[in-house]
DNA sequence: GTTATGACCCAAA
DNA sequence: GTTTGGGCCATAA
């Protein structure tokens, strides 16, 4: 099948719109259930080229940490961080997120 | 065709 | 708790 990979950017994107505000999901966690555990990668990647104002909410996605993912353009960072914390999603002195608290489930 | 890069992850140390 | 090395694979050059 040769439309795989473009299946997988619209159910990267279908899950993500899943996670409710307040919540966040890690890359991994995105990956595994859009059937590419082996993946990750690819979930940042679609993210990044994401359009601003796509009304997908790339902000609650986090690396396995429970961090923000450092990247190119760090202002992108201040904005997640920023947008999470308006939800409600706390961080701790190293900047990070308690996944057992915050972490959504399906 | 190859090589380099990256918003990642995990097991092992 | 942390760092590290290896694995992963789509994407761009």
């Amino acid at each position: 099948m040769i439309h795989e990979n473009n299946d997988n950017v619209e159910r990267i994107l279908t899950l993500i719109q899943q996670v409710p505000a307040g919540c966040v999901a890690t890359y991994g966690q995105i990956a595994k259930l859009a059937g590419i555990p082996k993946n990750s990668r690819q979930v940042g990647s679609v993210l990044k080229k994401l359009p601003t104002g796509s009304g997908v909410p790339w902000y609650r996605i986090v690396n396995s940490k429970g961090e923000i993912s450092d990247r190119k353009n760090e202002s992108s960072q201040n904005i997640q961080r920023m947008a999470l914390e308006e939800e409600g999603v706390s961080f701790d002195n190293n900047g990070r997120i308690r996944l057992k608290e915050f972490q959504w489930s399906p």
